[in-house]
DNA sequence: ATTCTTACA
DNA sequence: TGTAAGTA
């Protein structure tokens, strides 16, 4: 990452989700859900779309909402109904935010040596002397401490 | 062509 | 939930 700090910030503007908007039309052609099932899910405060200026402008949603559906409906088709549903998904997505949270908090540099990548996850110790390093090579992850 | 709200099945 | 109607 700090190798290439330009590539990184052009990839992330590429590929940000939240340039990925949809209508109701094609979010619904995506997930299986009517567009019907779409708008009574955002009255029952399902899920939302986009602020819309005007109540009769066409509802805009986020790749998250998009996600979110998929995860509702996923769990409708394993038999659980709508609220147990959205019950089911706010439970993945508190949980997906929180790994998202302590990844980044964590992770503090990556470094690509080709064979194998080296991941910084701070310090190891209270005096601040050690630092733990994650290894992974071949998909297998391993650590070590560096002094310094 | 697509979406919006309302209303009825 | 699906669908029809009349719009924007």
């Amino acid at each position: 990452m700090e190798k290439e700090p330009v590539q990184y910030q052009l990839f992330r503007k590429i590929f940000s989700a939240e340039r990925m908007v949809f209508r109701i039309g094609e979010l619904s052609a995506m997930t299986g859900v009517s567009s019907r099932q779409l708008r009574y899910w955002e009255q029952k405060n399902y899920i939302q779309a986009m602020e819309r200026g005007d109540e009769q402008a066409a509802r805009s949603y986020r790749f998250r909402e998009y996600a979110r559906v998929m995860g509702i409906k996923y769990f409708q088709d394993q038999g659980y109904t709508l609220s147990a549903s959205v019950k089911k998904i706010n439970e993945y997505i508190d949980m997906a935010n929180f790994v998202h949270v302590f990844v980044k908090e964590a992770i503090q540099t990556i470094e690509d040596y080709g064979d194998h990548i080296e991941i910084d996850l701070g310090w190891f110790d209270e005096a601040t002397q050690q630092r733990l390093i994650a290894v992974q090579k071949d998909g297998k992850v391993t650590y070590k401490i560096i002094e310094r």
